[in-house]
DNA sequence: GAAATACATGAACAGTTGTTCATACGTTGA
DNA sequence: TCAACGTATGAACAACTGTTCATGTATTTC
């Protein structure tokens, strides 16, 4: 679900301070998009498939987690439109949905090491 | 500090800005710092905050929370170091600790309005 | 077609999380 | 000092999350 509030705009943002308080609706999709980066296999894999597109069986083998596991992860980062894949045969190769999540990653880990 | 993967089989570096795997320990920090910002009411404290440093009881009503649970979340706030706060009289008076916080609510939330 | 491969999915379980309730702590003003 | 106020904290509980295990589905090869 990536329900967007469609008919609340807060004020115009831009400045030192932000509007005051984005609608309730978004705050919660807001969570839900942290909630997904919070997992220790979810970012794994996704810095897996940081500049490489696998397979379902390369990405377990690489983090070192169970099939299903991955495959379980990787249905909620799909959900999420985190990341998309490619059939290839009989493989699905995954790959990042698009250079936000590269930015989030980077994001994150410069607070980290700051 | 800048550990990458010590035990990786193969590696193929070849995106400009980040390491292929990082350190396991790094990915925790990193699963960790996301899951801060993955509660409802905790990005509620920290939008109450945006621009506006408050009190435990103000913050409590301006996102309508008890004040118990306010005062949990900005434990878990602090300890993260997203927020800071200063005496004034009887009141903690809660900020946001520095500017990256605001870039990572800003960077989350243009991910979920794109 | 059947077997094999690659992946998805459901149920169940343990571990974790956030809230409420009650109470304790610390500061202020009389 | 004491009472009142603002905040922190611990325990308990319900809700949620991620893993494992078993099984189902889809695609390819024989």
């Amino acid at each position: 679900m990536n329900a967007i509030a469609a008919d609340d705009q807060d004020a115009a943002p831009e400045h030192p301070g932000e509007p005051c308080m984005p609608d309730e609706e978004l705050l919660y999709d807001l969570a839900d998009l942290f909630k997904v980066f919070s997992d220790t296999t979810r970012i794994k894999i996704l810095y897996a498939l940081f500049d490489t597109p696998r397979s379902v069986g390369d990405i377990a083998e690489t983090i070192g987690a169970t099939q299903s596991a991955v495959s379980h992860q990787l249905r909620i980062l799909k959900q999420a439109r985190l990341v998309r894949f490619d059939r290839d045969g009989r493989s699905l190769i995954y790959s990042l949905a698009d250079d936000h999540v590269h930015t989030m990653l980077a994001q994150g880990m410069n607070h980290i090491c700051e």
